[in-house]
DNA sequence: GTCATTTAGTCAGGGCACTGACTATTTCGG
DNA sequence: CCGAAATAGTCAGTGCCCTGACTAAATGAC
């Protein structure tokens, strides 16, 4: 014997979160565009211009990873790619026409999922919910990041 | 412009929080054993003879994942699968000696780490985080899957 | 100014997670 | 009993996510 209850191991909880969450996202987001790949887009209407890297900073991504997500939005054409002339090491990123247009349709569509995904809470347990799971996760990076 | 605050989204934070328990696992558990196989071999400890469907309910994964997980946990030995002689569908999971005692060495590594991950909140808030996770994932789970 | 170091991006490889199509087996209706 | 429907598992395909090794470009120390 000796099993463990998962449910109340936060990194299990954690997992089912997220899966809840994509199933959500499928359902009333996109079922073309991931939840990543919007964040991408995101960093990049936020900063028209950013490399590789700083999109990975900006949304939790390792360059490996951002290089795929970049490489799929490219293949849709909802974002560019040019080496920069003052770094030729770097890609700068901006969206195309159509990824602006997207990146507006579907910031109105996940605002309403995450009302409903956190409609289960009280008001003030909303706040309580981000603060605490944003408290947890950049508590666990810097232990990472040796400052 | 119109680019959006991707602290406040819950998925976000919640690929964050898996990110951060990931890092937290390897450093502290396994870096052999990942957390979901650890899942799967708590399951199969909870309840012997287990079949992969069953297993996959338990611990929130898909048939093709759970083929998957169980896959590499009998290449390393700690698991073993024989298919059950009252209905030739199912593989009847039970984990090896060697499976049980790693099971038992990574239960009390992964209650350090828990610890760990949880420091940052104080007791009672340690118990509400756990609790609204849980409540909201639960929610968004029923929503998809209509009783 | 040249060479060592750092940096941005790519690639191979491993693991998680899902869908949809397929196979084999069981079960159920008649 | 038999054929249809349901069920357990597999497989192919897509996408996310990381590490470690590699290439090319820039930077910095001398």
């Amino acid at each position: 014997m000796a099993a463990v209850d998962l449910t109340t191991h936060p990194g299990h909880l954690a997992r089912r979160l997220q899966q809840a969450h994509t199933l959500l996202w499928n359902a009333m987001v996109s079922e073309e565009i991931t939840s990543p790949q919007y964040a991408v887009m995101n960093a990049v209407t936020a900063e028209p211009g950013l490399d590789q890297r700083t999109v990975g900073e900006r949304v939790s991504l390792d360059r490996s990873t951002v290089a795929e997500v970049v490489g799929r939005l490219i293949r849709r054409e909802l974002l560019d790619k040019v080496r920069d002339p003052q770094d030729g090491r770097r890609y700068l990123l901006r969206l195309t026409e159509e990824g602006a247009r997207t990146h507006r349709r579907l910031t109105v569509r996940a605002a309403r999922m995450n009302q409903v995904l956190l409609a289960p809470l009280g008001t003030e347990e909303q706040d309580l919910f981000v603060d605490l799971i944003r408290r947890v996760s950049e508590a666990a990076e810097t232990l990472r990041r040796p400052v």
